[in-house]
DNA sequence: GTAAATCATAGATGCTGCCTATCAATACTC
DNA sequence: GAGTATTGATAGGCAGCATCTATGATTTAC
């Protein structure tokens, strides 16, 4: 049954259209036995009688009627699937990967860039951990992400696109109480910290930010969650303390929910876009040109 | 392009749910190089290319990925429109075709009997008048009609489905005109009469009841409409009289449009369903019997 | 009755799709 | 790091199929 071609629908479509073998078979540049030979075929692989002798001419059969009126509107919708690939305008499905912070600050702008310029192009997104988006990059599973820190892997092409200042938040609650016992440059016992795992280069920086200020402090007491508008939650709820992209927790800090409680040194955590080194789609390229534009610290 | 068979989608399509050339082979019971041939076959159909090579695998490009989501429901709806005709139950598309008064008095319990009892037979119906409805049957453009008189016509089949009841017709101011007029038997001037075309059964028997009634009358003055509605509204406009069928004048008479001004002596006119006499449609035939089987002077 | 129109059939031909058997490149494993 | 498994590409051979031209059979029209 798989054997029918798309001329044998088309075949069957016009002799439904134009009412004889003959005139399908002109419309079709073709010639009349080979209409034939094609219903043939159909009726063959359908396994029922489309067509029944009436005088001189065919007539539909019942079932015959109803296949034509079945894949009238299938075949434009195929016959238009199939040529939208030969359009000389950008068309198609692009997977993007993004880190949560970098979907929160990058994406809003990107997607409206992209709808506007390139409306022929559908995005697919997935929001992933670093480490996987570069995996699903090289593995072909994404086509362009935006990820955190420098990311110098084999076969990845990068451009940077600024960066995001971060900021070691808390509850107003907390915040007081951590005042009241006097700790000012860095957060500690009781306040324990919450970061995004450890293979996260948010978790690099905080890591980062901590022994530049808390020396002669013991062990801090880190706990991790993948997600940052749970982790926002948690410290919003007076869990502890955490190093947040400025950006995520700004409705945060205007509601009161959160408040800053130390203004981090650093220049905070660089973003990037990427695709593979070898990329060749001038789809991906375009988008990619177009990521490479964008600055997510400029609007600020 | 139209060289694309329907094998060459399902193949795109189950790489692109199993990932590899070899195990959409597996899952199309044939081999890898025939998977790698389709797909090149493909591609040279579209033009485009649908895959590019990724390490030791391949990957859909954009425009693949494109196609592949564009095409697995179109492919999803096709296999159903082509798998339809195969099933055991009833499907399909037949053309009934009906006069005016056939399809007011037959055509509700029809539908609603095959609505019911054959719910995968669609119905294309046509009203028209009774000698079209004979050319298109024989012409193969209809498979089932209803229709007036008894029709004799070579390489037709009919069952008798019952008779119509006649009624001379008028508004009732007319009638009472009439009536002041001594006119009891037939009607005559100044009411002028009003009928179907002239090649119609109805007319043949209006003409007959006239003939019985008003032998010694002139040549009575009719004139002719094609639509039995609109026959109607005339005389309820108090233009003349008519001989109509009594269930199509039930309503006006109810509510005092119309009312009866003779009754006529025969038995009406007698309908009959009818198809090709070389029929060999399981469906219509199977229509057909359950027309034959309607009465539709028995629910009075 | 003749002519035109419609579809079917037959034979020839070129192409296409499929299979088996390989090769090449890549990823995984110990 | 060598061996092995997996993945897709290629080559050769073969069968089948779609197409064409030429002709036949049947029906309708004039």
């Amino acid at each position: 049954m798989n054997r029918i071609a798309l001329y044998h629908l088309e075949t069957l479509l016009w002799i439904a259209r134009l009412g004889t073998f003959a005139a399908a078979a002109e419309r079709l540049n073709t010639t009349q036995p080979t209409i034939s030979a094609r219903v043939r075929e159909l009726e063959g692989q359908l396994g029922y009688a489309l067509f029944r002798r009436e005088g001189r001419r065919m007539a539909l059969t019942v079932r015959g009627r109803q296949l034509v009126r079945d894949c009238e509107p299938l075949w434009a919708a195929l016959e238009r699937a199939l040529a939208a690939g030969n359009l000389s305008g950008a068309t198609g499905v692009v997977r993007i990967g993004a880190g949560e912070i970098a979907a929160a600050t990058c994406l809003p702008g990107f997607v409206a860039d992209v709808e506007t310029a390139l409306p022929g192009v559908t995005l697919d997104i997935s929001i992933e951990l670093t480490a996987r988006l570069v995996q699903d990059l090289l593995g072909a599973t994404a086509d362009l992400v935006f990820l955190a820190g420098p990311v110098a892997a084999p076969g990845i092409q990068t451009a940077g696109i600024g960066t995001v200042s971060l900021c070691w938040m808390a509850s107003p609650a907390t915040a007081a109480r951590m005042a009241a016992q006097g700790i000012t440059g860095a957060p500690a016992s009781p306040a324990p910290i919450w970061s995004l795992p450890r293979h996260s280069p948010l978790h690099q920086v905080m890591i980062q930010a901590l022994g530049d200020a808390t020396t002669t402090l013991s062990a801090p007491d880190i706990r991790t969650c993948n997600n940052v508008r749970t982790l926002i939650d948690i410290v919003a709820a007076g869990r502890g303390v955490a190093l947040l992209p400025e950006i995520m927790t700004r409705e945060a800090v205007a509601s009161g929910r959160l408040t800053p409680v130390w203004q981090v040194a650093g220049r905070g955590v660089e973003f990037q876009a990427a695709i593979r080194a070898e990329e060749s789609d001038p789809i991906v390229l375009e988008l990619f040109r177009r990521a490479s534009a964008l600055r997510i610290d400029a609007p600020s």
